[in-house]
DNA sequence: CGAACCCTTGATACGCTTCAACAAGAGTGG
DNA sequence: CCACTCTTGTTGAAGCGTATCAAGGGTTCG
């Protein structure tokens, strides 16, 4: 096969110190469109924008690093603005400390149903690459909450979203086969290209996808074998998309 | 094994004729109890009460009825209080005509989610038996929680307790084989007897475990034979709630 | 260089589905 | 009333899909 596939490799987690710096704030300044992505429903008013600024605070964090912790009290609202994190359950087991069932890729909220109901978050969380979060204060939250009543429903949008996203994944667990979950998020990820870049390491989204390393291994050898994609290294290039759609079966 | 198994058998959604039944609709009264098991956090006060009671349609469904279907615009909340609906895909076979994801007991919000994102529902849903319904239209409640933001509060909440609902189902069929399934399935049913009743129908109980029928009665026997229940009919006795809680694997 | 990590490939084993057949209750109509 | 059909659940045999175990090669880092 391919000899130097592993040159451009996205950034593994092992290697960076994975400790929890956890103040590192800088003075950034977010983007409208990414609280546009967090927050949808209608547009976000100037007033609106300003107060999410105000009460912002922007951690950036290096790969591996701890985010929160599941049962630790959720006070504040977290949002992954670029790179991403992984939900799952933190394991003390040498070979695989940490067990991955979700990723998320910024802009999106970590967990945010969390804060709403007591006891804490439900599941660990880890950024899997370098990465900048923005956590909200709850209670600065609930204040703007109070004044801006459009932004519970924003709140409620994202929440509902999140609902979706999880009843597919909940969905494509019970009646796809591990080829049929492979080829949707590949076409996922693609959103409509032919070319597709790897961004995470292949363990990673074989755990997505529950399946193991080796199955995601045979799957992607088979598919290249039927002619529907060419991989090399990371970049995946999808040949037929048309058979590609057909055989994620796509209900 | 024993003879009149299926006396006492759930009701089957086949007997009855399964026609909307649209307007059927109640002067009866809803228990605050039950509203406020829907409408968690703080105590709901006789206002909020009152306007609920006010809004709410009140629809009673006979066994198989449909609900509402896959892509219908979402206008009102569909609650049920009584009786249980099952969250599916309606597929056109004539061998199995509703494709069973999850099942919801009242009172319990219906794919409560869809209301506030546009596109309509995202499942199809069905009495599985003679069920009691509440309907509070969209409109309405959006007055509601205009005058009363600890309304939206509740949403919140509800919203977020569904997250947690589907986060752990996906959890388990990403890490639980099927007998850790099951077994924890009837610890959760039992909610601490130790006898149970099964409310539905086995094949349907297999769709929620994500298994077949066939593997359903295999486990069934199995943990029959290793004497960790005792099933008669529709009745299963838990004889050995810290064996099965081993089982289980609840981590 | 060795150690640690990654991915890949092969052989084997297990879990679960599929297919088929059977038993038992319930509704239907002669 | 009985035959017929449709339902449901159960059981068995065979087969597919995926995990597990083991080994090997490539790359990076100390």
């Amino acid at each position: 096969m391919s000899s130097s596939a592993y040159l451009d490799a996205p950034s593994s987690a092992y290697a960076a110190p994975a400790l929890p710096l956890p103040g590192a704030a800088d003075a950034d300044w977010v983007e409208p469109a990414v609280w546009q992505a967090l927050l949808g429903g209608a547009r976000l008013e100037p007033g609106e924008l300003a107060a999410l600024q105000a009460m912002a605070r922007l951690r950036r964090l290096p790969a591996g690093a701890r985010v929160f912790g599941r049962g630790e009290p959720a006070l504040v609202l977290v949002a992954v603005l670029e790179g991403s994190v992984g939900l799952g359950l933190a394991r003390d087991e040498a070979a695989a400390p940490f067990h991955l069932e979700r990723t998320l890729r910024g802009p999106a909220w970590v967990d945010l149903g969390s804060a709403w109901l007591g006891g804490g978050h439900g599941q660990d969380a880890r950024a899997l690459g370098p990465a900048q979060l923005a956590e909200l204060p709850l209670g600065a939250m609930r204040l703007l909450m109070a004044r801006q009543p459009a932004m519970q429903d924003r709140l409620l949008v994202a929440l509902a979203q999140t609902v979706r996203a999880l009843s597919a994944a909940a969905h494509d667990l019970m009646h796809k086969d591990a080829e049929k979950r492979l080829v949707a998020w590949l076409l996922q990820q693609a959103g409509g290209q032919s070319q597709l870049r790897l961004a995470e390491r292949k363990r990673d989204i074989a755990a997505q996808l529950a399946i193991t390393p080796e199955t995601l291994s045979r799957m992607m050898r088979q598919l290249k074998t039927k002619g529907l994609i060419a991989v090399a290294g990371y970049t995946v290039q999808l040949l037929d998309p048309a058979g590609l759609l057909a055989l994620a079966g796509t209900e």
